[in-house]
DNA sequence: TATCCGCCGTACCGTACGTTACGGTTCAGC
DNA sequence: GCTGAACCGTAACGTACGGTACGGCGGATA
């Protein structure tokens, strides 16, 4: 810690500060549990003083704000490439997708961090959503939208098709998460759900195939 | 309220003011949040003492399991009446399950104690999950194994397929419901969703007809 | 009518947390 | 070396809540 501040600028250099606080808020959180991330634990854990968190983000909703917001900027993977999209390319964009989206709603910071927002005032809850579940659905829509162009699949409603998609991809297993379950999810199951995910979509919306075997 | 007590035995009438109680911490969780759930607004709002409180539940966390126990309770529905399951008989069923596990999800009753199970100690979170997923999830097997005795439906695991049906139906509502979103859900629309859940679930796991057109 | 018991209303206690304030320390810039 | 700003560590304040104690009331029983 407290390596040699980037000198590109004034503010920077707090910035980079800045993300090793947020990041002890989230070990805390991971660690300990909601409950225990009062604003004394985060000060010791991250080495500075209450003061300064007060400074820098103002209360504690402005605490949990911006964690929310570096979680969700660490977390954010890019786009599919859309070049020549074909079938095999589509399912695998799909599984890569669900794969994506089940590693990141099963990790113990998104566990965690939507425990809170979902406890929390509506103003984190909104921001959870805006920068999950819907950020993954525009994501997915240009996806969606050129294979519908290229005659692989069809809907009506690219909201809708993405609707059922994220049904088929999750489940129960953010829920169980959420409720303190454990529903095993090491690699190789997220491997299996997001093709077993992929499948299922391709079966009910694909246009030219034949559904594929379910289950 | 404070009707003529049931004259059964002492302990009926205790459990009709239990009752009364346990549907105030309901009404204050939907109307105030679960951050104004106090002890002191349980006495007020049900007009009796702390100390009865106490008294009757132990502590705070007693009074909380005891409330997701009544509410479970109230919320129980019927399983199917499983006589001459043909292929229409079996989409109605399943229709009529979505339908139901849709309005429970949705209710503001449901949003509030699903918020503080989650926001809560695991124990609560375990009631939850029994009395929510996994209840319904059993009440749902017994009709997937009769269809698929029948040869109406085809999988391996009742479990998975069942895991299937629950995402088909909730998707993304449950999620954006804790999170503060408020997706439409009125009357028409969960009679649509939980068609457009039976039918997705049919064309995946039908075992004859062929796959109807989903979306 | 006398007694008892359960409950209400309220005051109270201990604690924990968010927030503020303050003295001491480090460090950049002059 | 001096100054000032930023920050650390900690103490302190106000509040709110979970939990307990107590006086009083009404209703049941004899």
């Amino acid at each position: 810690m407290q390596v040699e501040a980037i000198t590109i600028a004034g503010e920077e250099e707090i910035t980079e500060r800045r993300a090793a606080v947020l990041d002890a808020v989230l070990a805390l959180l991971v660690e300990k549990g909601a409950a225990a991330l009062t604003m004394t634990a985060v000060a010791q854990r991250a080495r500075c003083s209450k003061e300064t968190l007060y400074k820098w983000f103002g209360d504690r909703d402005g605490l949990l704000s911006e964690t929310v917001r570096w979680q969700a900027s660490k977390v954010r993977a890019g786009a599919y490439d859309r070049q020549h999209l074909d079938a095999g390319a589509l399912r695998e964009s799909l599984e890569a997708f669900a794969a994506n989206w089940l590693s990141v709603i099963s990790s113990q910071t998104s566990v965690a961090l939507n425990r809170v927002a979902i406890g929390q005032a509506e103003a984190l809850g909104g921001l959870v959503l805006a920068n999950g579940r819907f950020a993954i659905g525009e994501r997915l829509k240009p996806l969606l939208l050129d294979a519908r162009a290229a005659g692989l699949i069809a809907f009506d409603d690219a909201e809708e098709a993405f609707r059922t998609f994220f049904g088929l991809v999750g489940r129960d297993v953010q829920i169980r998460l959420l409720l303190g379950d454990r529903p095993p999810l090491d690699g190789s199951t997220i491997a299996d759900d997001a093709a077993r995910a992929a499948n299922q979509f391709l079966a009910l919306y694909g246009a030219k195939q034949q559904p594929a075997k379910a289950g």
